[in-house]
Parts: C-alpha cells; sequence; structure tokens
DNA sequence: TGAACAAATGAATAACTGTTCATGTGTTCA
DNA sequence: TGAACACATGAACAGTTATTCATTTGTTCA
C-alpha cells in the first residue's frame, strides 16, 4: 500500500538516494516532532503571547494580566492553563491570589528569533 | 466602557504602577503581533515542519515531498503555499517541475530553539 | 461558620484549520 | 495541436480552538 500516493506523481523520484537517507535520518522521531509542533502551537495565538509579555516585565496574578490586555479573568485563566502544560510558566499561590511567572528564559529567546524574523 | 473587564476582578490592581506602565512600552503593536504568531502557527503543524526538515537537506519538487512524507502532492501543495505566504520558503520552475527551497537560515534557528527547549 | 473574593473548570458555540476530492493551469514533447 | 504530466486551487468536511457563560474550588477574615 506504500504506492498510493506514488499514483499521481513524478514518474521518477528527482532526488538522489543519499539525499533521501538522509532526510530520514535527520527527521526528529513522531514523538519529538508532536512535542515541537505543539511549542510553536501555544506561540501561535495572541492572547498567549501578550500573557508572556505581561510576565517578560513581572510576576503577576491573574486578574491583573485580564485588566492589562483587557480581557476576562476566565479567558486568562484558561490560556495560563496552556502556558503552564506547556510548561512555559509557573504559578504560585500567595492567599486568595495566584502569580504566575515565567518558568524559564527560553521563551523570551524564542520570541526573539520569531521577532527577528518577521522584522525585516 | 474600559471598566467592562473589572467587574469580576481584584479591587486593586497588584502590580506597580511603573510595571503596568513598562509592559505597555514593550507590549508589540497590533501588526507586529500578529505577524509573530502567525510565524509561530505555521511551525505549529507536524506537516509543514516535515516539509522544512526535507528542505534542509536539499531543494525539491512537489512531488518528492509528497512521497518522502507519505502525502498527497494536494497536501504538499497547499502547505507548501502557506510556507511561501510566510517567505519561509521560495520556488524556482523548471520545466514542468518547481523546486522549493528554504528562504533563510532562520528557519533552521527557530527550529533548534524550540528542540531545545523541549528536549529537556 | 459564612460571606466575599480570586481563580479554575466544564460545556457550549462560533471561527478556524488540514486534508481530500475534483478540477484548473502551465509546461513539454511527439 | 493535443496528450501527458507537475503543480495549484476551490469547495467541502471533519476535527480543533479561543472565548463566553455558569458554576465550583480554595482561601481569607469578620
Amino acid at each position: 500500500m506504500e504506492d498510493q500516493y506514488n499514483v499521481d506523481c513524478c514518474d521518477f523520484i528527482h532526488a538522489h538516494e543519499d539525499i533521501v537517507k538522509k532526510v530520514q535520518q535527520e527527521m526528529p522521531g513522531e514523538d519529538a516532532l508532536y512535542d515541537l509542533t505543539e511549542l510553536f502551537r501555544i506561540f501561535g495565538d495572541s492572547t498567549r503571547v501578550r500573557i508572556l509579555y505581561v510576565l517578560f516585565e513581572s510576576e503577576m496574578c491573574v486578574c491583573d494580566i485580564a485588566q492589562l490586555l483587557g480581557m476576562t479573568q476566565s479567558a486568562i485563566s484558561h490560556q495560563l492553563r496552556a502556558l503552564k502544560s506547556a510548561r512555559l510558566v509557573k504559578s504560585r499561590r500567595e492567599g486568595k491570589t495566584v502569580f504566575y511567572s515565567l518558568a524559564d528564559s527560553h521563551v523570551q529567546t524564542i520570541i526573539d528569533q520569531g521577532l527577528e524574523h518577521v522584522s525585516e
């Protein structure tokens, strides 16, 4: 059944055999690929990126983030959960308030790389 | 109407005034934010990332990419369009064949940054 | 304890996304 | 020219996603 995608495809493969091999070698495994795209998917929403920008400056409670971004507490809370499960932010409770902050410095690096690309 | 998000929010804003100011200062404008998240959104799909991995090795025609990834020519073509409009790949025609290649080296850098984060 | 508050959560919904299928476009060559 | 090929494209569909609304959980303090 591996010919099913060959049907409407070019007669011969243009790429040299060694290139084909190297591609298959370098290609990340299914799990790594899932993790990688999952990470980028998180950065692919403006609400989440804006939350990260807020946290660049300081740790902050859910409510303050909501006010700063002009969104509801619920919407922010949902997105914070996504950010947390992607290990991009962490939280600590202080009484009734929960403060969120960046989990590590990679976040800023990744965003900066992205900015560098779009500002060209 | 700017109080509409204040209703179910904490009584006072915890963050210091200067932090609020700095956040608003550092936050990218609407357009930059759109471009940035749009870029990451592109990386947030495994088919597109796999295509980029193929192109890391060599320029390649649509058909070969489809064969290598075990997908239809149409699916690949649609995604190549997305990659092209994000300026991540470029193409050149040679007779009936269209060869795609990476537009610049940022692509690899961004992916490497992502990999570094997930492999921890 | 119970009232008040901050945050989390589940369900519902509207909008979006990736793939497939059918078809159209551009090129080659006999 | 017209048949064959490589690729592009539009519509349709199923699956996913971000926000809203209603409610629940966890904490404080009077």
